[in-house]
DNA sequence: AATGAATGAGCCTTCATTCAT
DNA sequence: TATGAATGAAGGCTCATTCAT
């Protein structure tokens, strides 16, 4: 009963953190604020969390099991291995369109991660973030043993995806006031397969 | 005579920052740690640059110069809307591969800028930001206009080119500690053109 | 209860913090030495003042407030305007005499006050202090429609009695040790009236 | 021949730097500031003065020995002591109305020499100001001798007499936009001997 | 005589974190 | 479970002062 009462509190914590973090970014943000948006005062955040950092590593894990969980129906579908990347390529936008403040959060997050401050916090969130990777990666290599794309390095496959959706998604959120465009699923899996390239064209 | 020695030590200081606001961001960077590196003591730094955020975008605006330096020499060069679309591809990445600092830095502020905070500098950090995207979509739309790219949102063209290089770049850094694949911009001029999928598929 | 107990806390700041304005002027006061006084740190001021400014406005507005108080029941007395005049030149010096720390404080900011500097809340500082002098020129006026004073500029005779008094308790800080001459009061009301010149001369 | 240089450099940097302490006073007023005014460089400063206390000290000094020439010439003339104090009042006023950024300056740094921060250049000060005190308090005790005034404390009637002045051109700086009223040293001279009562009046 | 460059010391302010209640 | 009160640590910025040139 009580594990399920804090399990709600951290939840309703991590809404709050979650919109702070996206517009502040990690440093710039404060626990004051956190808890102003809560009603709540400071110090009784760290019932919940232990620090500041705990609260951000938290509150990201807990996104991306969301995130993972959609995943694996996909992984676990019965249908052929390009079908699943189509399938991903929606969930990842879908996801990221109706998370949009955490996408903002990893983004900014990210980099961070990759440098020399290696907090045990932070190094686990790379892991994480790795896994995530290493699925797609995993995927793609199927799709390429299955036929269904050229041989290549499966890694520069599934970064040219992400990097193809994620900058769609930043350059709407700057340019377009964060209106996603609607069909950027089909398009992305289009241009991924077909190219770009006018069909009367030799290079 | 003078305004050259002033000139000098600003270059010697953004690229002391450069490396600083890689490491730990804007917020976390210090001006110690950035006199530090530089010999000298934090307020000296205060002759050059009147306060921490002038310095960072300052140093942003040095580089983001040069950057656009490059692009007008492609765009000038009497060759066809695609192979420009080519070499830009390639500036693009050459250029991250050699200021990789800068490449972190950027990513880092770039949600940040689009984010509630709206500081005068920030924003014109913002504005040109939009204008190097807007530079790049132009030459896209001319691709299509030239026939060489099928019809399509020129934003859309722009931002999953970029995202596919930046993408891998961050991966790479990441996953790969900071050594770049070598023959990224064939491999995603490639990919961009012609798209991933085996020829024997019909989708 | 809880307001009671922050009012209780800001009073007692500003007890701590009068001394030290008094003593070394705004800009020399630290936050530091008010602390200590207190036996708290530094940061603890900032739970009931948001910045230094806003310290030293409050305290000088909660003693303008107290002197305003006391003014108040001496001009709803039910004497004539002259009896009035002589219970407010009373009650100045007295409430001087036992904030001989504000008097300095008061003093020290005036010029600065009228100076280029011109915080908002300087200003509204200044507008306390117009009002001050504004109602003590009003009763003199009404000194003078009463038949007690002969016709002058009211701001004249106000700017006069007040600075008979000021500089006799500045000149008494300076060369007697700040103590002050008993019969100030007296000494000060006989001269505005009747002057100093002794009877068998002509002029 | 240097020595005239020098003495005309330091001149010169007085005027400037009166300007300056007067507008921010002692604390806020920078040596930057001072020196833009003279077109040269903060250092420059100190090849005249050794530190900007000893400019501040210095300024007023000579500001102080000019009127203390004034004054000297009025005591040695042959006139009565009232006629005398007269002059004097006049005097002092014009003084000031001519000095309007002195006697801001002055009155800025009056009670902060008072106060507990007792450096040696500050008491030097205090005494010249003492001193100009105690010629205006003898000049008082022989008027009162010579049965001209009143007799009471050469004191309280020399604080008195400073204060209606000073505190009528203080208003006037701050209520009348630094315009002085015409005729204030008449109206000094007759409130001060002859008092504010109308005549048919008895107290 | 003057300056460019740099520094040391200091201060205001912020904030994650703690603790008694 | 939650809070009011307080703190330690740290960072940005200012400025009088020095010194080599």
């Amino acid at each position: 009963m009580k594990k399920e009462t804090i399990e709600r509190r951290r939840k309703e914590i991590f809404e709050a953190a979650l919109e702070v973090f996206a517009k502040k970014g990690f440093d710039k943000a404060t626990l004051d604020e956190i808890a102003e948006k809560l009603n709540i005062t400071k110090p009784a955040l760290y019932i919940y969390f232990k620090s500041k950092e705990e609260l951000f590593c938290s509150m990201v894990e807990d996104k991306l099991k969301k995130l993972g969980t959609g995943l694996k129906q996909i992984f676990k579908a019965k249908i052929s291995s390009l079908e699943k990347l189509k399938k991903v390529i929606e969930y990842h936008i879908n996801f990221n369109k109706e998370n949009l403040d955490f996408f903002k959060v990893v983004h900014n997050a990210k980099l961070k991660i990759g440098s020399d401050e290696k907090t045990r916090l932070r190094n686990e969130l790379l892991k994480k973030y790795k896994k995530y990777t290493e699925k797609l990666s995993s995927l793609v290599q199927q799709c390429i043993n299955d036929g269904h794309l050229k041989k290549d390095d499966k890694y520069f496959y599934t970064f040219a995806l992400l990097g193809m959706i994620n900058q769609n998604i930043f350059g709407n959120i700057l340019f377009r006031k964060e209106k996603l465009i609607e069909t950027l699923d089909k398009k992305v899996f289009n241009l991924f397969l077909k190219g770009a390239q006018a069909k009367n064209e030799n290079t």
